[in-house]
DNA sequence: ATTATCAGACAAACCACCTG
DNA sequence: CAGGTGGTTTGTCTGATAAT
């Protein structure tokens, strides 16, 4: 496991930077001041402070509101093939927590007082000091990842305990799948047989659960994508149809004009700078 | 609760062609 | 040449309805 990078920043009133982006590390974002919305493969996240976010890799995240002065840090790892990190089903379990996490319990102060530490030794590292020590930061990582593991399995037993399984897991399950994968080549026969359901039946269940048809939600997936692709890359239409999923740059640009009413070229250059 | 079928509406995917 | 549009074919979604 490796830093590929870390920062602190801390917006004002008025700032009008980027705030997000899409690349193939895991990260970890903890904010320690303000309130903020975070959009996250396709959902919004409510961001108190404290919080802690766990980014699973390439997926596009993007902070569009805040409430100044927001301050947090944020360190992206190349994790290689180390599997201990949180898989994207605990991330998003992880993330929609955070809404109403309470840092002060018993539950969760090991987690603050390690990512206090880590906001420390990162501090030294920015000012360049001598007693920063990468191993120790490493440690209080591995750390962090492991305490939130363990909080999620302690809820999860609990959860499992009190409540009957719902009948409707496969919409879940359906959507994570989509969240991670949603640059892949799926399609409603795909989709049905990984849950082993009838493709008419397995829309209408999906639409009633979540107000949006499969595609949809996928469409909705993958033009979110492509919108962090546009402002944080200088990768080419094409290319980014290609990364999201879309099957020709022609279809993408048109779904890309209904949605948002311009093409994406033309979202680049006024996005931009 | 789930599967099946059918028809009609609508959206996605594709090809050919246009534009800057 | 990359990116955008028009028209056509193919796939998805929905409502109705019947059955397990």
């Amino acid at each position: 496991m490796q830093i590929r990078t870390f920062n602190h920043h801390t917006f004002h009133s008025g700032y009008k930077g980027k705030s997000g982006g899409i690349h193939p590390y895991f990260e970890i974002l903890y904010v320690t001041q303000g309130k903020a919305t975070l959009e996250w493969m396709g959902s919004e996240y409510e961001v108190p402070s404290p919080s802690l976010y766990v980014l699973t890799p390439n997926t596009p995240h993007r902070i569009v509101r805040f409430q100044t002065p927001f301050s947090f840090w944020y360190i992206e790892l190349d994790i290689g093939d180390e599997d201990a990190f949180p898989a994207s089903e605990q991330a998003i379990h992880w993330n929609r927590l955070q809404k109403e996490a309470d840092y002060e319990s018993d539950e969760l102060r090991p987690i603050k007082q390690t990512l206090d530490a880590l906001s420390m030794a990162l501090e030294l590292k920015h000012r360049g000091d001598k007693r920063y020590d990468e191993e120790i930061v490493m440690l209080d990582i591995r750390k962090t990842v492991r305490l939130i593991q363990n909080d999620l399995r302690n809820r999860l037993q609990t959860v499992n305990e009190a409540s009957d399984k719902s009948s409707r897991d496969f919409i879940q399950t359906l959507m994570r799948h989509m969240e991670t994968s949603y640059y892949e080549p799926i399609d409603l026969t795909r989709l049905s047989n990984r849950v082993h359901l009838n493709s008419s039946y397995l829309v209408r269940a999906f639409k009633h659960e979540t107000g949006v048809t499969p595609m949809q939600y996928l469409n909705k997936l993958r033009l979110s994508a492509a919108i962090s692709y546009l402002v944080n890359t200088e990768m080419g239409v094409q290319q980014i149809a290609e990364a999201t999923g879309f099957n020709s740059i022609h279809y993408f640009s048109r779904l890309f004009k209904r949605k948002y009413g311009i093409s994406p070229q033309q979202w680049r250059l006024a996005n931009r700078k």
